[in-house]
Formats: structure tokens, C-alpha cells, sequence
DNA sequence: TCAATTCCCTAGTAATTTACTAAGTTATAA
DNA sequence: TTATAACTTAGTAAATTACTAGGGAATTGA
């Protein structure tokens, strides 16, 4: 699978709108604001979201995006798929050096796991991660980072 | 985070290298046969696999790598991690137009959700899919995928 | 009806990343 | 001493990311 900066965007974009779209549409120049993300690169991601209906548009003034459904019914999954055009693209085709061949075993290892990585993010919504802002006094509190990244980046030896 | 093709790329190899290397080291120029990928970019992978100790080389007739430790040691999250810079980018400082602002709240949920698809990551582990192979025929099996594309790519509606 | 607003669409492009080629140097086994 | 294979660096084509520019189409309100 894959898991971009560009994903990122897009799930950072659904959530603002999560989190504002309860009274009346949102702007993309809102979102551009709030963000930090350019308008025009935004106007490209919402067109993906909006053609797998994850989002609705309005225009005129006034107007702005809805989410296309239910927080509750939008997983990160989904909106990671909508930008990011996860296709499968390991498979051997059954033919070529493949009996025995280590290269289909190590591919279809990865495409469990790839699969894996799809279930878990299938799981987690929208209105889940609203909640758990909620629940968090989540502002803006400094978290302390630092050994997270030194777990993340090495010395787990 | 950040799960892109390079990092399938490292986990494929290093797959490659658990599987292959119970009876001596395993040649680059395997793994490159092998798995399809060309061997100079294989070096610069295994450049930064060896600078976090997930891989040992030997040089000379003979040499090829080994895995840097134990394969149920190394985790997913530890090789994508090791060639793909995974580090933090979106931390409001605790300034700025933090108060109350929207950026600040769904940055931090971006990063717990970051954080969460590592901690899924960290509990995968070489051994894990090694393992998997075994009990599955995993060999070659054509399985029917386009169920999980149809189930990807959007009509989740 | 008209003007402002906002979505919507296309084309182009700088910056970055990916994946690779090329051309070496260094250590080691035979 | 020679072949092997790890190591290293530099350069580069292709793809992706993120953005700019310049429109058009629908809608609201004056």
C-alpha cells in the first residue's frame, strides 16, 4: 500500500471538514487557511475525494463541501484510496519463473501485509478520530516526541 | 508516516534475506535476481538497512548479508523506518495561531493516527511473515484480488 | 439582471523522490 | 594474486508532489 504526504493532506482536509461542517458548508479557502495548504492543490484533491463521494460540493456563496456520508461511515482507507490510487502492483501472474520461485513467495508475504495495513486503516473513521479529539484536551498540548522518535528511528536493538 | 514503494522495497529484500539466509550469506546480486530490483539501488537500501544494524555484511568470495538479528527482532516498522526518514513534519510549536486553532487539533490527530499505524507496524515482524509463508502454499497461488480492489478503490458506498 | 462567490476544470511547472546506471574502492576467500 | 562481493559516490531519467495560472459554470443576493 502507500502512504504518503499527499494522503496526509487529504485526511487532514476530511477532518477539518468533520470538525466545521456542522453548521453549513466549508470553504476550501477555509481549509487552505486553517491548514495550510494551497487552494489550488486542495481544489485537485477534493476532485478524487469527490468522485469516490466522500465529499459534496455547493457552489455559489454560501457554498463550500459537505462530507458525502456520515463521519462514521468514511474510513481513513477510504480517503487515503480516493488521492493516492492504491493499485496492486506486485502480483506475478502465475506464469514467468514462479514455481518455487522465491519472488512470488516475498510477494504475496508483502501483499498480505499490504492487505493488513488496508484492514486496520478500514477500521478507524472519521467520527473516531473527531471522538478522540474530543476526549483529549487536544489543542494544542506539547507531547513529549522525543522518545518516540528515538524508538522509531533506530536503537531498538 | 510514510509507506511508500521504496520501503516495499526494503521489506521485500529483507524478506528475501530471512527466508534465504539459514545456510550462509545472501548476495545483493540474489536478491536482485530474486526480487527484481537492480542492484546498485539494492546497495543504497542496504546502505541505510546496515546503518541501523538491521543487516550485517561480509565482504568477499562467499560474503553476502545476514540479517542483523534475529528475525522475530526486526519489525516492519524498524525497515520501513531505516530507509524512508520517517520523522515527524507537522508539529505546531506550541505558538502560532495555536490557541483554539483548527490546524493545531487535526495535526494531533493526524499524529495519533501516525503513531498508531506504527505501533501496528512495530508489532509485525520478519519472523511473523516468514511464518505466515509457511503455513499458507504460499508458493504461487493465484488469489482472487479484484473482490479486494472492487473493495478498495471506492463502491464502499 | 448583474455581480460576487465558490465550486469546478485544465494545463503547465518547480521541487522532490524514486529507481537506476556508471565507475569506482576496499576487504577477503581461494 | 585474483576473483568476489561488499561498500561508496556521482549523475540522471522518470515519476510524484505541490503548486501557479487562468479560466468556466452554478448559485446567491443586490
Amino acid at each position: 500500500m502507500r502512504l504518503s504526504t499527499k494522503g496526509r493532506y487529504a485526511v487532514t482536509a476530511m477532518l477539518d471538514l468533520a470538525l466545521n461542517g456542522q453548521d453549513g458548508p466549508v470553504t476550501l479557502a477555509d481549509i487552505s487557511e486553517n491548514q495550510g495548504i494551497s487552494l489550488s492543490y486542495l481544489e485537485q484533491l477534493f476532485a478524487a475525494l469527490r468522485a469516490k463521494k466522500l465529499v459534496r460540493g455547493v457552489r455559489g456563496p454560501g457554498g463550500g463541501y459537505f462530507l458525502g456520508r456520515e463521519a462514521d461511515e468514511i474510513s481513513i482507507a477510504n480517503i487515503i484510496c480516493a488521492v493516492d490510487e492504491w493499485v496492486e502492483f506486485t502480483r506475478c501472474q502465475g506464469k514467468q519463473d514462479c514455481r518455487g520461485g522465491q519472488r512470488c513467495l516475498t510477494h504475496s508475504l508483502w501483499d498480505d501485509l499490504s492487505r493488513q495495513i488496508y484492514d486496520f486503516l478500514e477500521e478507524i473513521t472519521l467520527a473516531d478520530l473527531v471522538e478522540r479529539g474530543r476526549n483529549s484536551d487536544a489543542g494544542c498540548h506539547k507531547h513529549k516526541d522525543e522518545d518516540l522518535l528515538d524508538e522509531m528511528t533506530g536503537k531498538a536493538a
